[in-house]
Formats: C-alpha cells, structure tokens, sequence
DNA sequence: TTTT
DNA sequence: TTTT
C-alpha cells in the first residue's frame, strides 16, 4: 500500500549491554531491550503505581549499529525512531511465534543519546541513518546536511541564528 | 522510570471493520487491524517488492471507541496515535505467548479518519483522548480547545489566521 | 549540542500548488503552504469553532522536490515530516523580519501523499528522503530497504507476513 | 478542515529559565526557549561544524505550567510535544510581525524532564496534559491510567511485566 | 540563552 | 484483512 506511515519513538533506558549479532553476510545487527514506564496514582487506593515496558529494539542499520555497539550501555538513556515489525518463528518444540519488534533501518530511523554515562567527556550524541558512525565520537560525522544557501529573493539576505527570544 | 516516551503514529487502512467488545465493568473496547505497508524495487532483480506490515490496534478510550464503531469501516484510511504494550497470555494448549498492541488510551491517544467513506458528506475527522465522540459527525466535538486570549503585552494585538504565503 | 531532536509531523492540505525555486547552483526547492486545522464546540455558547493553522513547508531534498513538483495539487492532502527552521531576512524598508518554516532535508524527512487527487490512477505514495523520486509514478521507487535475512538461532526459521488477526 | 495533525517533537535544553506570565483571567502561561542542535562535518573543508536552533515554547496547560515553574532550569533537557502555532503582532512602530512557536495545550501535549538537575534525587518525570502536576516530585501524578483490566477470552489470563528478552 |  |  501506498500512503502509509509506520513510526516509533521511544524514550528509554537500556535494560543491558547491546547485543551484537551478524548476518549470514556478516552485516552487523544490534539488539536493545529499552524500557519505558509510566507511573500514577490509584485513584481509589491513592497509591503509587508504576507499569514498565520493555521494547525489543533491532538496529539493521549499520552505522547506527557501531555507535550502538560503541556507545550505549546498560543503563543508558535514548531517543529512538524506528518501525514496527512483526515476525513469526517456531520455536524448538515447533510452536509458533510472533514476536514485535521497532526495527532501525533505512532512512527514517534515528538513534540519539541522551546522556553521557559510560566513560569519556562525551555527552549525547545524535546519529541519523546516513551515519556511519565511525572513529572517536567527537569525530563522528553527524546527522543531517546543512540547509545550502538560497537564492530567494530579498528574504534570504540576512541568514542568522541569533533568534531574539 | 520517570523521563520516558512509548508513541506509535501509524497511517494506515482497516483491514476489517472495527471490533467492539467490551470490558467486565461495560467499558466498550475497539480494536482495529491496520496495514502500513512499503514498496521499493529490488535492486539486483529491478522487480517492484511490497512488504505489508499489520498492526493490531487497541482503543480503551471510551470516546474513540464510540468514533471508531461509527465511522470506520474496512478500508478506511486512519491516522492513529498511541503506545506500544506488550501483553502475555496462555493459549488453549497452555503455551505462553505474546501480543504487542498499540494502545489508544489517556491524554496522549489521537484517532483522526483520513478519508470520507462510509457515507455523509463528511470527509476525515480528528478525535483526541479527550473526546467523547457523541452525536452527529459534523457537530461533532474537537480536539483541543482553543488558545484563549492572552495578555502579553503589545504582542497580541492583531490575531489574524491569514498567514501571507 | 548533541542529544537533541528536532521534528515536525504534519497532516494536512496544501492551500495552492506547490512553488519550485532554484538555488544558485541549481538545486530544486519545493515551497507547499499546508493548512491544518482543529474544531470545537463552544463550551459557552456551543457555536462550532474551527481555527486554520497555515504552515510553510520547504523541501530541499531533491527527490522530494521533484515528487513535490509531479504529483501535489492544491489541496492534495499529505503527511509531512521535517524540522523547524527559523530564518531572520531583511525585508525592502530594511526591517528584519523571522520566518519559521518547517524543512524537508536530509535523513529524517519523509512526504507521503495520502489521497490521489490531481489526475491519473495514482492514489497515495511514500518517498522518503533518499528516494530520487524519478519517472513514473507506479515505477518510482520507494522507501525503505527490506528487513535482510538475519542468522539468528531459531528464531527466524519461518519468517511470513500472514499475522493472524 | 478535519483529518489534520500538528506535532511537534523536540529534545532539547533550556536556554534559561522559564518565564512564567498570567492570562488576564488568571491563568499562568510558561514560555520556554529551548535550543536543538545537529553537527556535521563539512565534506568540502573537513571542519566541524554546528548549527542551533531556537524554539519559542508556550505552555497553556495550567497543570504542566506549573511543572515548568517548579522543576525546570536553565541547562534542563526536556522532551516536549505540542502544536505550531503562528501569531501575528504589531510592534509599537505598527510594523506586522509573525511568530512561529510551539504551544503545548489541550489533550496531545508533553513535557518530559529528561535530566535529574536541579535538585532533589529525582531523575526525569514526564507530565502529560492532564496532570495537575501539583506537590512534591516525588509523589506526583502521572501520566495516563493504567490499562484496566479486560474481558477478553483466555488470551489475559497471565498478563506480566516480565517480558524476556 | 542551552548542550557536547 | 487494507491499500496502490
């Protein structure tokens, strides 16, 4: 179907290292178990509640993968964008299974870190689909090209990031 | 955890019409089976490929189970906001499985219809979390309220909706 | 800095054609106006509200652009993902004027047509920002790369579209 | 127009504090600046380059008001989730002016402390448009309502938190 | 005016 | 089971 949208975006913590596999081609494939909560007060207890939710989180992308790989731990706090997907698998008995997944992969995915944990002076850091995410972090190439120059007529004479507010 | 975000935004159609059930205590409960799906040309083959994604959505809110018992049908184009969640169960034979559901429900839900069908000469709506759906599509209540006039100095003192461009 | 996010998700008409510009060196830009727009009833007096939300919408991916130019009407109805982007210009008198418009650049941008007005058999389409956009409609090619074939115990043993709900 | 959507995404850090005003009936209103950023290195020179962005936050939620007053500070990050909304004003000289901000009000907003600053032994908490946001951190309410229990068949009858991955 |  |  055309005209269709499937998105994700999660805030979260990672519930443990990621795991790194590889494809029978040897692309890298990394895992993350995110969790998300969300708390409250029973309205009619008047306790405190909190419900935690863990997202299977697959990154096929291979940039976002090393920068996984290198960067995020146990712990650490992210922004992720991805897809929903869905597979289905048998188990060793035979039974079937689905399993849900926010897959990282192609242009519209996004892996950006939130905090510094894990040593270095690197706080967050934001990596786009494009990157690929190589070497020392302060060197890594970034997220999204910068708007080019335009010529527009009159509007554009002045361009400025001094915003007045 | 405090600090966290679990949001889904699909566009996608009904694969059927929406089912309504309803909880122990009467609450009425929709759910929608929605695809997303891509398209994209093989590379190496050049042949056209689809991959079609379905999701199962969840509505608790008692507002957007009644617009979407009303107004959606099989087929019709839906944007939709909600949260992942998933849930466990045991089958008939007493296997543990799985479901993952995006969750309509509380102040962060959106249901808005994309297309007109199902008669009326309505086209698409917007129904936020708030909404209690009641009545005829076209008085039917909004989304959020409007921004109430503000004293701010000499900023507000020529509101107009006709942006020049 | 880094750890930041910056979007912007639209869902609405365009209110004219859309408008291509070139840069100096050549580069399509693709200027929409697209309106959105929320109604209410009226708590006091139960009038029905509506109030018109213009947004100015830039595309500098050229893929984009060139799907911008081909296929969106006035009031074709598309989903839009971009970033905010405030420019400060100096208008003929030598006031500085800011505009905020909402930018389809780079990775994280996507334009989806949600209905098929405008001619031909063509209902919507997705094309994120690393499609070129080329040719024909039904040959264009699309979004995303497929999911790869993963090694990966036995959980992959029976990948299959068919979710059974 | 129905079927519309308005969203704004960002994660970002105050660039001061929040400035907090009063509706001439009463209501408190927070503004915000909070500035997103991306980096990249230029292909041609090999530099490192950053380029930031300034986004004017107005808070109309009286209940995430009063979240912004109470535990936001300069230097905080935050995800915040609300509508674009441009306004036209008359400076003192009678010039037109426009202002793009992003206003959180009504039932789709957010605002997500992402960050522990500021104090106590609370990291982030996340308010969504219906709290009151009243009281200590520690004990304040929450997000949406849990997720009530269902009649559904067999498939809820061992539902947990415990997902294994 | 933030952050890295 | 949708849609193109």
């Amino acid at each position: 179907m055309a005209g269709s949208v499937n998105k994700v975006i999660l805030v979260g913590n990672l519930g443990k290292d990621p795991e790194i596999r590889r494809t029978q081609d040897g692309r890298p494939i990394a895992n993350l178990s995110i969790a998300t909560s969300e708390t409250w007060r029973d309205k009619a207890t008047g306790e405190r509640k909190e419900k935690t939710e863990w997202h299977r989180v697959v990154i096929f992308n291979e940039g976002l993968t090393k920068v996984a790989e290198q960067y995020l731990k146990k712990g650490a706090k992210v922004y992720i964008e991805g897809q929903l997907q869905t597979r289905k698998w048998t188990d060793q008995s035979g039974a079937e299974k689905y399993s849900t997944e926010v897959v990282l992969q192609g242009f519209n995915s996004n892996l950006t870190m939130l905090d510094g944990r894990g040593g270095g002076s690197s706080g967050g850091g934001s990596f786009g689909a494009e990157d690929q995410g190589g070497g020392d972090f302060g060197s890594s190439s970034p997220s999204s090209a910068p708007r080019r120059a335009v010529a527009a007529g009159s509007r554009n004479s002045d361009m400025d990031d001094d915003i007045p507010f």
